[in-house]
DNA sequence: TATGAATGAGAATTCATTCAT
DNA sequence: GATGAATGAATTCTCATTCAT
C-alpha cells in the first residue's frame, strides 16, 4: 500500500511570500543563536526550527554561510540604528563613549557575526553575493561615520577613520574577552587579575576613550 | 587485544633533550602554519612532520590546544621582543607607529593565535595549563608596557592602558582583513575600494596613531 | 569548508522502504559478526557491507549500540520462537531438556548480544529508545514463560521463574565456556579435563536438568 | 650539563621481595577496581599506583591480561572459603541459600573477573601461565564441591553438579543485572518493572532455591 | 632489575550539500 | 517549489607493549 507523502509547506510563490520565508529562515538562525551560539548552528537544525525541509533552505541561500553573510547585514544595520538613535549632536565625549559602549553591549549577534565575517563567511560565498553584500553594507558604514561626524562634532573624513578604529577596537576586545573563564572559582586570585586586564568591558570602554581623545588631537 | 610497540626515535631522556623535542614539536607546528594555515593543523600531520609517532605527541602535550596555547606564549615572546626592540626612548610619534605596525606586520602567526585564544584554545586546556600560561604571559606583557611607557615618555599605567587597546586594536584589524580579496581581479572597481577600507595596514596603523594620539591628551 | 555530496543508493522513501533498508543493515551485521565476531563489528564495515555510506547507518540507527540493541530484539524473537516451536505440551522432562538445548545451540548470536546487553549496550543508548526496547521484550518473556508452563505442565507463575533462571544459566555457561581451548592440543591431559568441565553442552545441560527438577518440586 | 635519573626503586632480589611486590601490583589493582571498576584498569594507572614504573610490571606479568588471571585466582580462593567458611554440616536448604548468596555478595570482583575469564583473559596469556593457572583452580573447585556434599548432605558427584550449574547461574545472573538502571527515576513505571525482573539478587536467589531442589530430586 | 619514552593501530560520529521524487 | 534520504570526508586521543639506558 503506497503511503502519501508528508504533506510539504505551502508554496511561498510571490515575492512578498518568498521575502517572508527568507525572514523567517534568519529569524530562526537569530533564535538559535541567542540560545545555543553561532557556531552550533546547523542546517539541519535551522530547518526543523523553521518548519522546512533541509533541502528548502537551498533555495534561498546557496551556502551556510550565505546566510551567516545575511545575517550579519541585518545586525549591522541594527548596530548602525542603535549607534546613531545614541548619538545626539552636542552631547559630551564621556556621554559618547558610554553611548557606544552601552549600544555594543546589546549586539552580541553582530560581534560575532563581524569576527567571522572575513575569516570564514566571505571565503564561503559566491562572490556576485560578496559584491551584493559590500555594496549594501557601504552605506550603513557611510551613514554611521556621518551621524560620528555631526554627533561628535568631527571634521569630515574623522567620521570614517574613527569608524573603522571603533570596530577594529570592538572586534579585537570581544576576540580578547575571556567569557566566563574570569568568574571560573577554581582560578588563583592573581590569575584571575591577569584575566580580568582583558575583560570587553574595560578594554573597549577604554580604548574608545583613547580613540576619541585622538581623533580629537590631530 | 594487545598492540605492538616499536622503536624508532631516539629517546629523549634529560630533560634538556625532551625540552628539544617539545621545541621540535612546535616548529613542526610553526611551519605547517606558515605553509598551510593555522586551521588546518592536525595532530597526525604534525607527527609525521616532526618524525614522531602520534601518540608521541601526547606525552609532550596533553591536547591539540595546549600546543596552540604553547605556539601562542612563544609567539607572544617573539612579538614583544621584536616590539621592544624597535621603540628606543627619545623616537617621535611617527616612528614609534611605524616600529609597531612594522613589528606586527612580521607576526602572522601571532596574530592568528591571538584571535583564537580565547574563543577556542582556553575552552580546551587543563585549568593548571591555563594558569600556568596566564602567568607566564603577565611579565610579558608589563614588560612591553614598560617599554612603551619609556619610549613614548608616557605616564606611568598608561603603557599597560595604550598596550591593552593596542592588541585589540591589532586583533581587530587582523580580523577585519579581507586579505586576498581585495587583489581578485573579478571584483568591480567600486567594490574593491569599499574592501580597500578594512585593510589591516589602514586601520590598524590609523588607529595606531588615533590611540597614541589619545593617550598623549588624556 | 563545505562537503561535497553524492548520489548513490537508491532512495529509501516510503515506510515500507525504509524499514527494509533497517533490516539490511541488521543482516549485514548478523552476516559480519558469523564471519567475524561481534566485536569487530564496525559502522565502517557494516556500511560498506550494506553498499551505503557510513552516514547513511546514522539515519537508521542512533549509534552502534542501538544496532545492537535492535540486533539483540531480533536475536531475541528468533530464539523463542525456536524455543516455542520445540516445546510440545506433554513431552517428558527429558526431551524438554534436549530440545531447550537444541534451540539454544543455534542462537549464539543470541546468547552473545545477551551477554553485552546490561554491560555495554544498555550503558550507550538514548533512554526513549531503552524503554521501547525493554517494552518490546517483556511479551517475549511472557510468551516462553507462558509455553514452558503448559508444555512442562508447571504452575501459573512457574514459568517465569524457571525461564529467569534459565537464561541465567544460558549466560553463564555461555561465559564460562572455553571455546576452542579444548581442542588445542597442546595442552596437557590433565588441564584438557579440568577445561572440559566448564564446556558449554555440559554446564548448560546439566544446569537445565537440575532447574528442572527443582521447579517440579518446589 | 647531565642531569640524574630519578631514583629507581629499590630493586627486589630475593625471592620473598618478589612476591611481596607481585602482591603489590595486585593490592593496587584490587584497589583501583574497587573505586573505578575493573575495566578502568590500566597498566599505567597501575604502575603509578604501585609505585612503580609501567615497564617494571612487566618483569612480574607478562600482559595485563596475566594480571588479571592472578587476581581471578586471589578472588576464587577467597570466594571459596567465604562459601566454605559459610556452609556448615545440617544447615537447612533456605539456610544455604542464604549462606551462599551472602558470601557471593561480597564479592563483585570476583564476579567480574570470572566474567571476563574465557572472553578476553585467556586468549591473551601465554598457554604456561593459562595452564598453570588451571591446575592451580582445580583444588579449589574440588574442595567447594567437597563442602557443598558434605553441608548438605549430597551424593558424591553431585557437589561437583551443583558447583558447576551455580557458577554458571552466578555468572549469568551477574550479565544479566542492570545494575543502576533500575533506580534511574527517569524510567517509566511499567519499564521499572520489567528491568527489576532481571535483578542479581532476584535471579540468583530463585535460582540457587531451583538448583537445590533440583539435586535433592535427582 | 628498574625505568619511562616511544610506538601506532583503531573507530565513531557530524553535517553541509545534492538531487531523485 | 518542497522534500529528506544519501553521501563521505575528516580527526582526536588511548594504551598495551617494547627496549635502550
Amino acid at each position: 500500500m503506497p503511503k502519501k507523502a508528508a504533506p510539504a509547506q505551502r508554496r511561498a510563490r510571490t515575492p512578498d511570500q518568498k521575502q517572508d520565508r527568507r525572514a523567517a529562515i534568519l529569524a530562526a538562525a537569530v533564535a538559535h543563536t541567542r540560545e545555543s551560539g553561532l557556531d552550533s548552528v546547523t542546517m539541519a537544525g535551522l530547518a526543523k526550527r523553521a518548519g522546512l525541509a533541509k533541502g528548502t533552505l537551498y533555495l534561498y541561500f546557496e551556502t551556510r554561510e550565505e546566510v551567516f553573510l545575511a545575517l550579519y547585514l541585518d545586525a549591522l544595520a541594527q548596530w548602525a540604528s542603535r549607534i546613531e538613535a545614541a548619538l545626539v549632536p552636542g552631547m559630551s565625549d564621556d556621554a559618547a563613549i558610554a553611548a557606544i559602549a552601552e549600544a555594543t553591549r546589546g549586539a552580541p549577534l553582530f560581534i560575532a557575526l563581524a569576527s567571522r565575517l572575513s575569516g570564514v563567511i566571505e571565503q564561503n560565498v559566491p562572490i556576485a553575493t560578496l559584491v551584493a553584500a559590500k555594496r549594501a553594507s557601504l552605506p550603513v558604514y557611510l551613514s554611521v561615520a556621518g551621524r560620528l561626524e555631526e554627533s561628535l562634532g568631527l571634521a569630515a573624513g574623522d567620521g570614517m577613520r574613527f569608524g573603522s578604529a571603533l570596530m577594529a577596537l570592538l572586534l579585537g576586545a570581544a576576540g580578547m574577552d575571556t567569557g566566563d573563564l574570569a568568574m571560573r572559582d577554581d582560578l588563583p586570585g592573581d590569575v584571575r587579575d591577569i584575566v580580568a586586564l582583558s575583560r570587553f568591558e574595560t578594554v573597549f570602554g577604554e580604548g574608545v576613550r583613547l580613540l576619541l581623545a585622538g581623533i580629537r588631537r590631530s
